[in-house]
DNA sequence: TCTGAAAGACAACTAGC
DNA sequence: GCTAGTTGTCTTTCAGA
């Protein structure tokens, strides 16, 4: 039961596109019953959306980093996210534990534009950066594997 | 023309599922000449593949984490990629420039978890880990917007 | 929550420019 | 590399158990 929608997770995961026809056959149920469950795991938010994986370095943004920030006036309200939002380089924005307060993933086409965002990131959000360039990725974006543990009740 | 396949991969990368129809639409393109795009586009290995968006929280691995690692003995041969494909808790793995060798991004249930984890990673690669626990995330996964530059030649 | 069937929409291929 | 047309498959909805 709750058994078969992780199965469905998976292959969805996987294969983004995959049709209903296919996860029919996959799972043993019928198309109506697998498009049924999908459309609730999407109605229920466990599955948020759907998106084509790029090859970052093949559309103009070869070089990858992590930016972590450390507000400069410790006192001020700490709303970074908003004021990095329109900062399309940032893909991903982490409020983390431990000596700075976020960790950001940002993309760019070169040293010049990494440098010049995070001259942006300092000046938009009153912040210090310490920057980890990426040299190369051995895997990323690998599909969760939901080990033991079960999900949520109902909404 | 270059043109166009960006306007595609934008459009995809915003959702992975949309029909050739809706993209002809949005292209102006025939629904032939889009879809002998993407298919090309995918052969290139501009787009890597499909995957559905999950909510984490909410299938189990509500623990996120980032783990630096660096290697106990610096002359041994940098094999901690393969040493560690293995552990499926580990969505990324980055090399990158800096103190640590390393940054390896986890998703696990609990705390009890993510210390399991962090022992087989030290004992599976022989290495010291740093860990940064993820706190909350105002965003991840963000479509990528190429800016200036351009893709690459042909293949 | 499932099945099965029916309508329409779509994907995939072909030919021709 | 594009358009247009054709065939077979798929999505989506419905009634019913």
């Amino acid at each position: 039961m709750e058994e078969i929608d992780r199965r469905i997770l998976a292959l969805l995961a996987d294969d983004g596109r995959m049709s209903f026809t296919d996860l029919a056959k996959e799972t043993g149920l019928s198309v109506s019953a697998v498009h049924q469950r999908v459309r609730r795991l999407q109605k229920r938010g466990i599955v948020q959306g759907f998106t084509a994986r790029l090859d970052h370095a093949r559309i103009g943004l070869p070089l990858t980093a992590f930016v972590s920030i450390k507000p400069i006036d410790p006192a001020a309200p700490d709303d970074a996210p908003e004021r990095l939002a329109h900062l399309t380089a940032i893909e991903a924005c982490h409020s983390v534990a431990g000596d700075e307060s976020y960790i950001l993933k940002v993309r760019v086409g070169s040293p010049n534009e990494l440098e010049d965002l995070l001259q942006r990131i300092r000046a938009a959000a009153n912040v210090a950066t310490r920057t980890t360039v990426v040299l190369s990725t051995p895997w990323e974006g690998r599909p969760p594997r939901p080990d033991g543990a079960a999900a949520d009740s109902e909404p």
